[in-house]
RNA sequence: GCCCGCGUAGCUCAGUGGAUAGAGCACUUGCCUCCGGAGCAAGGUGUCGCAGGUUCGAAUCCUGCCGCGGGUACCA
């Protein structure tokens, strides 16, 4: 299993065995006495815009100059990027999947693919499917995406579909590149908000059995605190109408949340978005561990008094830039406390490696103080990953709809995804890049046409899904014995462009960028629909019967790789359409 | 004020220090006896916000400026 792992990784991530292989053509190289000694710098090889090969690498451009200082010590002739390059590729070690490299002006080397080895690469990847372009990266790591975890006072607004969009697909990122992966909601259930929203609830509660009460005036107006007192109804009848305030706020707090936390297990599931756990902050009072964080903290000298709360000494830790107030004068616990405690939890209780906690932009300034916050328990700030996404704005037909209105009610993600459907709004949410700000147009999202991608890629499955389905009527199945028929140049494009996918999963999982997906996805559904339009799959003429086996053969490929891309978006790969 | 992000084609947006900066939409022109036309082919658009700097090479890195958004609480 470890072997088939290595040799796996070998056979697609082809960047880096080609990067492996210049480092070997270096070395001998150097050993020959082609070129002089000097460190060989970390190689990196790119795909150029086009025409340039599949691969390249400008580092005959990067290393001319310490070549040539070293030549110079030697006395020897200085030389010039291109013969660098030629050196390079005359000590390339041969490799199965390499045609030929090619050196260029001014210093670049461009290596092409094989086209008979690209040709049966459509018969490796319909055989092993989706694990084809599973990589790697992870090592078993346990890694924590904890994403929305908006507070549980009503419906999850139309806001928060783009944490979940991003989250979500940042785990099946992870997932699918050898991480153990926990998705988590945390709850904040505790703190004024949560007292405020038990309140509401409790009046509104009273009032649909006629008393004259009006909700707090700090409460939550929104018309679904009456459907939430509708429920308890349901439930209880009026057997909780006299309790005494100091007995029924807890209550209705607990049933409350309860509600809530229903609405948002539907809500999210509408998007196919489920959380492995929902973290309650209370829990980190009740089970000590925001006690041991302060004793902790204390120990260390890190929390002092003034004006009456109790401080916490950020500036002594790098990137800390002022104190913050760590319990307020009231003796609540703030925010940062809460944070610091619920990641020591994280960290030190749970022992994650690594922490990913999907944030709004507006949330800048969390970001910026809680990781140098982590050094105060000896734990790496690297191994926190707070990812900053802008804000969405809701239009329909060019104008603006407010996501909050001042009535209280609110766009909810379930409204939404009602109109424009969970692989849309998928789409469209993952399409932009984090630091990006989105108008999404509910127009434009539900218009089922040409401006509206997420068809278009769908489309292509289900093609391939009628193309199959009707080559076996026919009479015809995959094969792979003909692959080698496979040589025309949409056929080798939508191979080489199948062969991309593991490199878009390991850089959008570098960057921890869901938007190269889409992108991708709309690329791989284009190259495949030119394939189409020029290679016609099910022949007429019974003679031709070898190369309709084996162009099936690359439908399938193509088919399962475009499942597989939407598979990380979280979309559907329909049959039919 | 200070901090963070953004500014790329008419519009919406990609773009990893490399070669002639790319897609989709919109627009024009062809193509429906054809495996699904939600399609295909061809056509042309750019002071990469502005000005400097670093580099063999900058949309990309640095500095300043302009514009937009956000942050700068004993709120979360």
């Amino acid at each position: 299993m470890v072997f088939w792992h290595i040799l796996h990784e070998a056979i697609i991530m082809i960047p880096t065995q080609l990067e492996d292989l210049i480092h070997q053509a270096l070395k001998k190289a150097q050993k020959k006495g082609d070129l002089p000694k000097f460190p060989i710098p970390p190689i990196t090889v790119t795909r150029p815009r086009r025409g340039q090969g599949d691969y390249s690498t400008a580092l005959p451009l990067q290393i001319v100059k310490q070549v040539n200082n070293a030549l110079k010590e030697q006395g020897g002739d200085k030389l010039a990027p291109i013969q660098i390059a030629e050196i390079v590729i005359k000590r390339l070690p041969p490799a199965d999947f390499l045609d030929r490299a090619e050196a260029a002006k001014p210093g670049f080397i461009n290596f092409h693919l094989s086209p008979a080895w690209l040709a049966q690469q459509a018969g490796v990847i319909a055989q092993q499917g989706p694990d084809y372009f599973k990589i790697n990266l992870g090592q078993d790591k346990k890694v924590q995406v904890e994403f929305v975890s908006a507070n549980p006072t009503g419906p999850l607004h139309f806001g928060g579909a783009r944490n979940a969009a991003i989250g979500d697909v940042l785990a099946r990122l992870l997932e699918n590149s050898g991480y153990q992966v926990q998705r988590e909601y945390y709850v904040n259930d505790r703190g004024a908000q949560m007292d405020t929203f038990a309140r509401t609830l409790w009046r509104r509660y009273q009032q649909l059995f006629g008393l004259d009460v009006d909700i707090p005036p700090d409460g939550y107006p929104g018309a679904y605190m009456i459907g939430y007192a509708e429920k308890i109804r349901e439930a209880h009848g009026d057997s909780l109408l006299h309790l005494p305030e100091e007995e029924a706020i807890p209550r209705f707090r607990d049933l409350g949340l309860q509600i809530v936390l229903d609405e948002l297990k539907t809500d999210l599931a509408l998007m196919d978005v489920h959380f492995d756990t929902w973290f309650s902050e209370q829990s980190l009072y009740d089970d000590g561990t925001f006690a041991r964080v302060f004793a902790i903290l204390s120990e260390q000298g890190d929390l002092y008094e003034k004006d009456g709360a109790v401080w916490f000494r950020a500036s002594k830790y790098i990137g800390g830039d002022k104190d913050e107030v760590f319990v307020r004068s009231n003796g609540e616990p703030g925010y940062f406390a809460s944070d610091i405690t619920y990641h020591y939890h994280k960290f030190v209780v749970r022992g994650f490696d690594w922490v990913i906690d999907v944030w709004a932009v507006d949330h800048q300034n969390q970001a910026k103080r809680l990781p140098p916050a982590l050094k105060a328990f000896g734990i790496d700030p690297n191994r926190l990953t707070i990812v900053l996404y802008d804000l969405v704005t809701l239009k329909r037909g060019g104008q603006e709809v407010k996501i909050s209105k001042r009535s209280g009610d609110i766009i909810t993600l379930r409204e939404v995804l009602e109109e424009v459907g969970s692989d849309a709004a998928r789409y469209f949410l993952l399409s932009h890049s984090n630091e990006a700000r989105i108008d999404f147009d509910l127009d434009l999202a539900v218009a089922q046409s040409n401006e509206n991608p997420v068809y278009y890629i769908q489309y292509a499955h289900a093609r391939s899904a009628s193309i199959l389905r009707k080559a076996a009527e026919a009479g015809f199945a995959p094969n792979s014995a003909h692959l080698d028929l496979l040589t025309c140049p949409e056929e080798l494009a939508l191979l080489r462009k199948m062969l991309q996918l593991p490199e878009v999963v390991a850089f959008a999982l570098e960057k921890l960028a869901p938007h190269h997906l889409p992108h991708y996805a709309l690329d791989l559904a284009k190259t495949y629909t030119n394939f189409y339009g020029h290679c016609r799959v099910i022949a007429t003429d019974p003679a031709d019967k070898p190369l309709t086996e084996a162009r099936l053969m690359l439908v399938q490929a193509a088919k399962l790789t475009l499942a597989y891309v939407l598979g990380l978006m979280g979309m559907t790969a329909p049959e039919k359409m």
